[in-house]
DNA sequence: TATTGTTATACTCTATAACTATA
DNA sequence: TATAGTTATAGAGTATAACAATA
């Protein structure tokens, strides 16, 4: 009898994917690790850098998750004073998440460490492969358009 | 003051990588989740689809888990029905892993879902697009040899 | 009533480390 | 001592749902 029909595992594009992503990004959270944040922190604290002050639902929107990971997300950087949180002046259910001093600081260490990290992975591509890669992947969230991001 | 010079989290090709391989993944988790299993068990299912019969440890090498890591996948796939465990009559030490009928009768149609998520996700891409995007994950997974898997 | 945000609860995934049994 | 595996513990990430305050 010849093997299962099912298709391999390998097959799959989403399953490369999902391997590779997640050996960059293991590889990412062990660098920052030793800043004492995760990648998920990150990605806020960099937000933040552009935006002076930012409301928690649009941080949700961006960043793909539901309100209640940002807020305790958010628990955690306030915990480690790398993040305030301020009432918002305008709207008394609203409130604001900006960097405090140190988490302002603390940045552009962190994206050294993404900068050294894409270079480790993907630095022995040819710039034409780097550039394809990019327009597949950019064009893949275009054409799904993120609306299919948590609803909460 | 012009913007802080951190780089761009755009700028990474790791980010990109990252949040959309989250997206085909979760997608992947809804289509399976109705069968009631998980991306992970989905994976270990497949591998035991082509062996027979496997030993926990080489699980853990392939699919970059530790063992324990395995273990406690194992258990809650016997829960489930669809995996057994038994001794290895070689080494008294050793454990052996493989489908049960139900297991076995259950992967053809999460195949058939795991087509269908990648369909859904690569397929407005041209053949030249799909098979670069191959190429570069298959690429970075040989170049880094997947010996930064977990070590335990 | 609808919206903003937090809190409570739960489950998956993963890791590290302690432990058991066998080699 | 070394190896195979399990168990214990912990923490990140995520979700859903209940809740509080305000609009």
């Amino acid at each position: 009898m010849p093997a299962a029909p099912a298709s391999d595992l390998t097959a799959h594009l989403g399953y490369w994917l999902r391997y590779v992503s997640n050996h960059v990004s293991q590889a990412f959270a062990r660098k920052v690790e030793r800043h004492g944040v995760t990648v998920a922190e990150w990605v806020l604290l960099r937000q933040l850098l552009d935006e002076e002050a930012i409301a928690p639902s649009r941080l949700a929107d961006r960043m793909g998750m539901t309100r209640g990971a940002i807020s305790k997300l958010a628990d955690r950087l306030i915990a480690k004073s790398l993040l305030v949180r301020a009432a918002d002046p305008e709207d008394g259910r609203a409130q604001t998440l900006s960097l405090t001093h140190a988490g302002r600081a603390l940045v552009p260490g962190l994206a050294a460490l993404a900068d050294a990290n894409d270079a480790e992975f993907f630095d022995h591509l040819t710039p034409e492969d780097r550039a394809t890669l990019l327009r597949i992947l950019r064009g893949i969230v275009e054409k799904r358009g993120l609306k299919f991001l948590p609803v909460d």
